[in-house]
Formats: structure tokens, C-alpha cells, sequence
DNA sequence: CCGATGCTTTGACACCCATCGAACTTACCC
DNA sequence: GGGTAAGTTCGATGGGTGTCAAAGCATCGG
């Protein structure tokens, strides 16, 4: 049994809210993190590396769904938190390509 | 004659500063405004119809010459801003059309 | 030389935002 | 049920930022 948080629907996501989320070193390392796993992943796996404590995590994984980048998923006591790539792709095509791609990070 | 206001080099772009810098209103407008001209173009010319006053319309050409996205050159008492195509394409493959199609504004 | 023009700089103000500690909620497990 | 674990929410705090009014600085035209 798992639900979904809220998120915008694809046709209301907003580029300048979009790309405000993406403009931050946690956030963009957190979407870099998951653009090169394949498939779903825990958030707190994802959030190794990220010096920063759970609440800003937390906050950071929240500004990323409301923008519409990810979709988290609560199972059990974990939350599951994917890329949207479908919509972003339909809404904005080559957008995450060229700013997730590792060589974009230098 | 002509001078050049500094801008950071090619390589020194950075992404996270890049979004920040896109992600305003009023800016995300100017660049698109840009984009869809050929050819360098009076900032004054490409700042009507921003409803913001004249300081802060020059405030947002600094963030956006800053952080690599625009060169900005000196004529007399007029300054061209012009889109720093190559840089970024080399630097950011795809971003700018990404960003800055017109689809991708609605 | 003098006024007008185009743009910038400075200072001030209000607002937003990233971060943290503490408390809370929910779910798993023995 | 009791304890632990994973995340979230709530305040609070400090720093950043968009905006404007006023003043400043070159430059062009007469």
C-alpha cells in the first residue's frame, strides 16, 4: 500500500519555479544523484553525500515535487522519489538532459 | 569605439548560478525577449514592456552579464546586450533552447 | 558650455529562503 | 505495547535579493 504526495500536474508546472528549484547547489546535487540511478531509489540514499541535516533534506525534496521535477511515493516509513521525466520531457524537452548531465557540473 | 563590460570566461560559467539567474521573472522575460531577435539590440528596446523601473532593469542585465549568459558592450551612452550563444552551447549543450523556446513559457 | 539622455550606483526596505534544533507523526519490530 | 527508526513540521535565525527613490556619471546635441 503506498500513496502519493501531491505534485503538480504536468501542464501547470511553472519554468521559473522549476528552474528557481534547480538553482541550488543541494537540490541540483540531489537530481544529478538520481538522473544517474536507474529506477526509484530511497531518499535517504540518495541524500548520502549531502552535508546538510534531515529537515533541510526534507525541505529540499519538497521544493523539488511542488515544482514538479520528482514524484515521491510514501512507502511505509520510507518515501520513494523519482524524476519526472515523461512530463519534464513533454513540457520542456532537453531541459534535464542539459542541465543533469555530469559534464555540466565542472 | 566600443568597451566591453568584465564577464566571467567561458569556463568559469557556473550552472547553479546560471539557474539562479534565470529563474526571475523579469529576467527569464529579457532573455527570451533577446532569443528572439537577430542581432545585438538595445537593452532599452528589449526592456519594454518589463513593467519594473529603470535601476532594477539594470540590476537584472549585471546578474544576468555576471553569471555568463550576456556580454554587454559600451556605445556611447547605450549598452547592447547580446546572448553569449556559443559559450553556452559549448558550455551547456541544449540549455538555451531548452529554456528559452517560446513553447516553454506558457 | 549647458541641458538632456541613458544608464549605473548607492542606500534603504521588505521579503524570501536555506539551515538548524526540537517536537511530532507514522510505521516497523521484538 | 514499548522502543526505535524515517521523515515531517514548527519556530527561529541569519543571509540573500528584488525593488525603488535619489544621486551620480558619461555622452550627445545645440
Amino acid at each position: 500500500m503506498s500513496r502519493q504526495l501531491p505534485q503538480p500536474s504536468r501542464d501547470s508546472i511553472n519554468l521559473v519555479t522549476l528552474l528557481a528549484a534547480l538553482a541550488d547547489p543541494v537540490r541540483l546535487t540531489l537530481m544529478q544523484a538520481m538522473y544517474s540511478r536507474t529506477g526509484p531509489v530511497d531518499c535517504s540514499v540518495i541524500a548520502e553525500g549531502v552535508e546538510v541535516g534531515a529537515p533541510t533534506v526534507s525541505h529540499h525534496y519538497r521544493v523539488l515535487r511542488e515544482a514538479g521535477l520528482t514524484t515521491t511515493t510514501v512507502e511505509g516509513r520510507r518515501r520513494v522519489v523519482t524524476i519526472r521525466y515523461e512530463d519534464l520531457d513533454v513540457r520542456f524537452p532537453g531541459l534535464l538532459t542539459a542541465v543533469l548531465t555530469p559534464t555540466a557540473n565542472i
